[in-house]
DNA sequence: CCTCTATATGCCTTGACAGACATATGTTTG
DNA sequence: CAAACATATGTCTGTCAAGGCATATAGAGG
C-alpha cells in the first residue's frame, strides 16, 4: 500500500503504448520480440516500457530460454477499478445525481 | 469518439492534482476559490488544471456571479470504466484466467 | 570458445507540462 | 465609473520522460 506506487499507476497508464502493451497481454503472454513487431517501436525502447510496467506490477515476467515472455498481471487495474468505485454512482443513476448536485449548489453560502 | 480525446483523458488523469480536484468535486460543487484553499496551490495554478479539466469534460462550469462554480461531469471516468471492462476478467475469476494463460503460453510457437 | 540471437541498459536530445509570477478580464458594490 | 474581488491567461523556468542509437548482458548452437 505504498503511496508511491498509486501515483505509478497513473503515469504508466497515461502512455498510450502501454497501454497498447496491456492490450496485446490481455490477448496472450508474449515474447519482446513480439511486441516490437507488434507496436512498430524499436527494441530497446519496448524493453523500456516492459520495464516500467514490470516496476509498478503490471506485468510478470517468465523467462523461457534467451526469450522473455511477458504477460499481464491485473492487480494494478483493479487499483484504478477501485479508485473509480465512489465515482460510479455519478453514472449509474444520473438523474438522482443531478438533483443531488443542485441541491448542494443552492445549499452553498461561504 | 475522436481518439485524440480519448488520449487526452488519461493525461489528465495523470496528474495527482486533477485527482484531488476530481475528489474534491465528487462530494459537492465548488467554486474556485475553495479549491485553491484545498489543494494548497496558487489561484492560476489552480485554474489551468480546471481549464485542463474542462476542455476534456471531466467538470462543468457554472458562472454565479463572479465566482465560478465547478462541478463533476462523469463522462470521461464512465470512458476510462469502459476501458477497464475487458480486464475485468482478470481478477473476476484469477483461477480460470491463470488456467487460460497458461494454456495461451504452451500453445505458442513462433 | 566464438558467434548469433534475444533482451536489457546507458546516454542523449527533444518535447511536454506543472508551477510560479505578473497581468488581463470580468463582476459586484459604492 | 472606480475600486475591490474572483477568475483566467501569458510567459518563463525546471523537471521528467519518451524515443533513438550504441552497447552491454545472456542464452544456444556449432
Amino acid at each position: 500500500m505504498l503511496t508511491g506506487v498509486v501515483e505509478a499507476v497513473w503515469s504508466v497508464l497515461a502512455d498510450p503504448t502501454r497501454r497498447s502493451v496491456l492490450g496485446l497481454l490481455l490477448d496472450r503472454p508474449r515474447a519482446v520480440g513480439e511486441l516490437v513487431d507488434a507496436l512498430g517501436l524499436t527494441q530497446p525502447t519496448t524493453s523500456k516500457h516492459l520495464r516500467v510496467l514490470r516496476d509498478v506490477g503490471f506485468v510478470q515476467v517468465t523467462g523461457d530460454g534467451r526469450r522473455r515472455i511477458y504477460s499481464i498481471d491485473p492487480a494494478p487495474l483493479a487499483e484504478v477499478d477501485a479508485w473509480l468505485d465512489p465515482y460510479r454512482r455519478l453514472w449509474a443513476e444520473p438523474l438522482d445525481a443531478l438533483g443531488r448536485h443542485l441541491d448542494t449548489m443552492k445549499e452553498r453560502e461561504r
